[in-house]
DNA sequence: CGTTCGTTTGAACGACCTCAACGATCGTGG
DNA sequence: CCACGATCGTTGAGGTCGTTCAAACGAACG
C-alpha cells in the first residue's frame, strides 16, 4: 500500500526494517477520491496527515474572482500536508486532480512515532522542507521564466519525481490532467498554455496528449527550461 | 540578542523559560555582514543554521542571464536556514540585503536540543512550515496578482511580520532596500516596480521612500491586495 | 445522436518589458 | 565649499508576451 511512500524515502536516507514497520504501525485508515474533489480545505482544524499512494494531488489558493493558483502537484508517495501535523490547519485546498487513493496518519501517531524515533522525524521534517524547495523553484519559475521555459521546467520536475516512485521513464510517463489543471499550476491561461505546449511538441521536446507526456528529448527540454534537479535533494544525505 | 527570536515564538506558541534557556544554550558564535553580501551559497554543505538578529536578509536564485529572484524575505527574529539543520545544504543563496547581524546555531546543538526537548522540535519544524506557507503565498502573487496587488501584498505581508517583532507599526516602518531588490522580490522589473509604488502612492495608500515605508492607508492596501494574514499563522497554537 | 468537456485557433487588447535618458541624493576629494 | 562620480529613482516611447473574447473542433458518453 505505502511502497511508494519507502521509494521516496530511501532515494535519499537510509531507512531500517524497523523504522519502516513503525511507520506502518502509524498508519490508519485508506481513503479514495474522484478526480477533481477538495479533501482538505484551508482552515479546517486537523488531527490527521495525508499520505498520498496513487493518483496526482494538488495544493491551490483562490484569488476572490475566481482565479486559481496550484502551489505544487503532488505524486503517490508523498505525504500530501504533514505540514498539517505542526499546523493543525492549512492555509490552502487540498485536491485530488486525478482519481487518489490515501492513507490518513493520525496526528497522535506521528507525535508517538517522531518522539520514539526522532530521526524518523528529521526524515520528515525533511520531506517538508523539500515541499518548501519545491515552492521555491516555482516562485522562480513564476517570477523570472517565460511560458515556454516554465512549461517545460514543470515537466521536467515532474519526470524526475514520478521516475522516484516507478511512474515516469527517460521517455515519458502517465499524466491525465487537463490543460486547464496545468495552467492554474502554471499561473498563465489555459489558452497560453495550449500554445506552448504546440511550441515545445514543434521544437521536437515533447509531447502532452491523451493523458500521456512523451519526451521526445529529455535533454533539450531540460536545457529549455534551465532545470538543475538539485532542489530536489536526490544524492543521498546522511541524517 | 535573540529577544526577537523569542517574540516571533510566542507569538504563535507558549514558551517556558526552561525551553528559551534551553534555545539559548544553543546559541554559537555571532556575525555580522555588510548589506548586499552573499553569506550562505546554494550547495554548500552547512554543519550550522543562521538566526536573524539585525536586517533584513533574502533568500535567491539566479537564471543562467543574470535575472535573480528572491524567494522569501527575512527579519529579525527568523531562523534564516533553518532548512539546512535537515537538508545539510541549500537549493539557493542568502544574502544580507541590509547590514545584518546573525547568530549561528551548531547543527549538533540543534540535534541535542531537538532531542530533549521535542517539543522545541516540532516548534522549529512549524517554523519551517510557515516559511512554505509565505512561499505558496508568494507563488499566488508571482502567478495570479498584478503588478500592482503583489507589490501591495508584499508591504502588508512585511508590517505583520515586521509588527510582531517591534519593528513597523500600523503606520509605516523602516526598510532599507532599494526597487532593485524590490523588484527581484516581486518578479517585476525595476522600472515597472517604480510605476507601481508610484501608483499606490497616488492612490494614498503608501509610500516608499528614503528607506522608509508610510502606511497612509493599511487597509485599504489590505484590500487592494487581497491581503489574507491567516497563511502568517498568528492565532495561538497548541503544540 | 445530442451533450459535455477539453482542445485548438484567430484577432485584438493590455500589462509589463526594453532601451534610453534625465534627475536627485550623497559621499568623497580637491 | 564646490565639483565630481556613483548610486538610486523617475519618466518616456515603443515593443513583446501573454490575455481576453469568441468560435470551431474533437472525443467520450449516456
Amino acid at each position: 500500500m505505502i511502497e511508494s511512500h519507502f521509494a521516496r524515502i530511501r532515494a535519499r536516507h537510509a531507512l531500517s526494517t524497523e523504522e519502516e514497520s513503525a511507520i506502518r504501525d502509524a498508519m490508519g485508515p485508506s481513503r479514495a477520491f474522484d478526480a477533481h474533489h477538495t479533501f482538505i480545505e484551508a482552515g479546517t482544524p486537523l488531527n490527521v496527515s495525508v499520505l498520498l499512494v496513487e493518483g496526482i494531488a494538488g495544493r491551490y489558493k483562490d484569488l476572490s474572482d475566481g482565479r486559481r493558483q496550484i502551489t505544487e502537484l503532488h505524486v503517490p508517495g508523498d505525504f500530501a500536508d504533514l505540514h498539517s501535523f505542526t499546523l493543525k490547519q492549512l492555509d490552502h485546498n487540498l485536491i485530488s486532480l486525478t482519481p487518489c487513493r490515501v492513507v490518513l496518519f493520525p496526528h497522535s501517531n506521528l507525535t508517538e512515532l517522531t518522539e520514539r524515533y526522532p530521526r524518523i522525524g528529521r526524515l520528515y521534517w525533511f520531506a517538508t522542507n523539500l515541499d518548501a524547495a519545491i515552492h521555491r523553484e516555482w516562485v522562480l519559475s513564476m517570477g523570472r521564466r517565460t511560458a515556454i521555459a516554465r512549461t517545460a521546467h514543470l515537466f521536467c520536475e515532474l519526470q524526475v519525481r514520478l521516475s522516484l516512485v516507478g511512474r515516469a521513464e527517460a521517455d515519458g510517463f502517465d499524466f491525465k490532467l487537463s490543460q486547464v489543471d496545468l495552467s492554474e499550476c502554471l499561473g498563465l491561461t489555459d489558452v497560453h498554455v495550449n500554445r506552448s505546449l504546440r511550441r515545445l511538441r514543434e521544437a521536437g521536446l515533447m509531447t502532452f496528449r491523451g493523458g500521456r507526456v512523451t519526451l521526445h528529448d529529455l535533454d533539450g527540454l531540460r536545457e529549455v527550461a534551465e532545470f538543475d534537479p538539485s532542489y530536489l535533494y536526490l544524492a543521498p544525505h546522511p541524517l
